[in-house]
DNA sequence: AATCTTACCAACCGCATCTTG
DNA sequence: CCAAGATGCGGTTGGTAAGAT
């Protein structure tokens, strides 16, 4: 059959041999590609122009970089496609010497897996559903271990940055089923305060924790009360972040109140329908900042033993957010608190 | 050892967009 | 401006190797 662009010629198909890859080699280094649909006839090859790019892009170019991917590269894998979506192009142009069907298919072999596993949604990178998350229970019955989130939440008071605020450990996978809470309140996971935040003025709420050495832990149900930043009069007013985040629903307030979130979704974002190359730049400069980000946290997780933090919530939150906002607004993004 | 299942990845297919005459 | 061909992209398929039974 053969592509519709080559119908006519009489071509290969299947896997290359080893004398074709060296022909294309020979024929691209000595002459380039000129035009792909007369590659295969100057480079004595019985292939389709199409097959000879593709060879030549996904497997001969000789700036590949081959091998498995690292940690790094798959942070950013899954950093651009939660702003762009299955855009593996333009996902594969943040990753030097690795290709977009080289990115697709380590999305659809591994990432997406691991997402599922954590109780995120691949697509949206948002928790699932419980519905999602006890058919993808059922997908993953073998694995019989809780996996946890677990993240602290910085107190975004410029004057105290350094200090650790909430940590939350969140069972994604074996949470009983409550019934859905009717506010938008997501009481889904059960929150762990150290017992110094129960006894800030600005901490509503009642549960365990009496003892000082220990933490006040919030299941499910309990009688903690969230407050959405922009609600919150007694919120601290940030340049920048509180800019970022009033217009959406959100898990920050600047005193330990906890709340999930649903983050703008990919279609939501696209619904924002900003120009491709807004969106593109926007994107470098998050992940950018991501970077920063990272290494200060590394420094500053040196000096927090009992703390854990989750850097892809983090990022999921404020990449999300800054996509629905100005380009203006990602000057003072967030680095204040 | 044989068979089945799963994971991985190269390659194909069809559509969209770009380029050129 | 338009049509045809070229190129680029994302979804999907199929072959193979590795692991499980």
């Amino acid at each position: 059959m053969g592509h519709r662009c080559c119908s006519k010629q009489k071509v290969k198909r299947g896997l290359w041999s080893p004398e074709e890859d060296d022909k294309l080699i020979k024929h691209i280094t000595a002459h380039g590609h000129g035009s792909w649909s007369s590659v295969p006839k100057l480079a004595g090859l019985q292939r389709c122009g199409k097959s000879c790019r593709l060879r030549w892009i996904n497997y001969l170019r000789p700036d590949l970089k081959r091998g498995s991917f690292t940690a790094e590269e798959e942070q950013i894998i899954i950093d651009v496609h939660r702003i762009l979506g299955n855009r593996w192009a333009q996902i594969a142009k943040h990753l030097p010497g690795r290709t977009d069907n080289e990115v697709k298919n380590f999305w659809n072999s591994c990432i997406k897996k691991k997402l599922l596993s954590q109780g995120l949604d691949p697509k949206t990178h948002n928790l699932l559903s419980s519905r999602q998350r006890a058919s993808n229970k059922l997908a993953c019955h073998s694995s019989s271990q809780t996996q946890e989130q677990s993240f602290t939440v910085f107190n975004m008071s410029s004057q105290n940055r350094d200090a650790p605020r909430v940590m939350m450990k969140a069972p994604v996978l074996t949470l009983p089923e409550p019934p859905p809470p009717p506010d938008q309140v997501h009481r889904s996971m059960a929150m762990q305060i150290p017992f110094s935040e129960c006894q800030s003025p600005n901490f509503v709420g009642t549960g365990y924790g009496q003892n000082p050495n220990e933490s006040a832990i919030f299941p499910y149900g309990s009688s903690v009360e969230s407050t959405i930043i922009s609600s919150s009069p007694s919120s601290i007013p940030l340049p920048g972040f509180n800019n970022l985040l009033d217009e959406n629903p959100c898990i920050w307030e600047a005193n330990a109140f906890v709340e999930t979130f649903e983050a703008p979704t990919v279609e939501g974002i696209h619904a924002q329908e900003q120009p491709q190359q807004e969106k593109e730049k926007i994107c470098d400069m998050a992940i950018d900042k991501i970077d920063e980000a990272r290494e200060e946290v590394h420094e500053m997780d040196a000096s927090f033993d009992s703390c854990s933090f989750d850097l892809g919530l983090l990022e999921s939150t404020l990449i999300s957010a800054a996509m629905c906002r100005d380009l203006s607004s990602m000057d003072d993004f967030a680095w204040n608190f």
